[in-house]
DNA sequence: TTTTAAAACTGATAAAAGTCATTTACAAAA
DNA sequence: TTTTGTAAATGACTTTTATCAGTTTTAAAA
């Protein structure tokens, strides 16, 4: 049931890229192997963080709520990324969720397991500080874009986020079903605001829809709009 | 001239307080030291990193420049930080400038002299790793803060945030001369939004001004604003 | 298939913030 | 002190986006 790390489809590409077959093993031996249905609560803002999330398979969104019920989004997470590290080395509680935005399956490494495998393998630790410079960057660009871009061109830049994050490359063009709700807290408006960009996307032929599915047709046209204040 | 490290103010404080006095020693010897007149670029946007400036008196702002013309703050820096990692660790080019706010000093630290200290001091690479979650994390708040709170509550966290960094305690009540055109692009907004907030914090007897110098009269007042939405 | 609940969509209106034009205040130079 | 350039301040107006109220669509349960 439990995944084993040393044959994990993401060997090569995680975090864990430059770990040992035995400090691999190790991991794999000591992990806890977890669940979670679409909607449900992989760690709650304010709660002490027990370990580290390494996600197998599945889509995740970190996200914070305002007082008043509003929802941004910070990151985006796919299979083979890990979550929840970076209130692991403050030493703080949460200060975002993170809320499955699909069925997924993620392995949980404990506090102790994963500071005992930074402090014996520096290859790992500097592939975690670049990592964690690596999201910096790019939170400090979605920091600019909010303050600079319309809605309109965040909007289109947000859904080729979603491909980029997302796009398994299995149909000739990029669907994802996600909710109006959750696309607005992406792009930080409105869930009315995006549905009428929405609509005009569609009357130009970049997107359709089908429900809450989103399939988009032509990228190429996202990526002008979006970078018209590049 | 230049400030020797191991007797500088911000020995046990900054970046390099887990240093020994050898790595110290052998800081002082190779860096270089800078002084940069207000306004002066002191790194710039698409420029490839050299090393690292650890700032010894003076304020910075790093921010990004719109194709619009419009500018960003991303962080605000004050003597004893250190300022260019992020690019220097992800060894990519420098993704925001930084630009002195007052006349400022700094002292310049080589990428092989910096590689050298993180790849054999442990303590100092953890340090560094933990700054790195640090920022992310502000830059979260700020992302956050940007997309749920009205300008007004933002420029009331703008200005604690002044104070928080740049106070110095040596008057009663904190003072910084700072441009309108710089308070707007640290709070994402207008020139003209902020000046009529500002009057507004005026007559409150939050705020006075004398020219460009804007004296804080009421913090407690400023946080209750800026708390509106947490 | 009918029912029902939730989510997508649409329209009207309000609020927030941006833009442009102009005046006033300040600070440096003559 | 007067001049002059720059930045702060204010006012009128526009644009963008949010909010609220409603309708339609979708998808799942009865």
């Amino acid at each position: 049931m439990n995944p084993n790390c040393n044959t994990c489809e993401f060997r090569h590409s995680s975090l864990f890229k430059n770990c040992t077959h035995d400090e691999l093993s190790q991991l794999s031996e000591n992990k806890c192997f977890n669940v979670y249905k679409k909607g449900q609560v992989i760690f709650h803002e304010g709660n002490r963080p027990l370990g580290l999330f390494c996600i197998f398979d599945g889509k995740v969104k970190v996200s914070r709520l305002g007082s008043d019920g509003k929802e941004q989004v910070i990151r985006l997470v796919k299979k083979g990324d890990t979550l929840g590290y970076r209130s692991l080395i403050e030493n703080t509680k949460y200060s975002a969720s993170a809320i499955a935005l699909d069925d997924t399956q993620a392995c949980f490494i404990t506090i102790s397991e994963f500071n005992h495998l930074i402090d014996t393998n520096v290859k790992v630790a500097s592939d975690l500080m670049k990592m964690l410079a690596k999201v910096l960057g790019d939170t400090q660009d979605k920091l600019v874009h909010l303050a600079m871009k319309p809605v309109r061109e965040r909007l289109a830049e947000a859904l080729l986020l979603l491909k980029n994050t997302y796009d398994d490359k299995k149909a000739e063009h990029f669907s994802i079903s996600i909710s109006r709700e959750d696309l607005s807290s992406i792009v930080g408006t409105a869930k009315e605001t995006v549905i009428r960009f929405l609509s005009e996307f569609k009357e130009e032929g970049i997107i359709s829809t089908k429900g809450s599915e989103i399939t988009i047709l032509r990228s190429d046209k996202l990526l002008k709009i979006s970078s018209l204040y590049d």
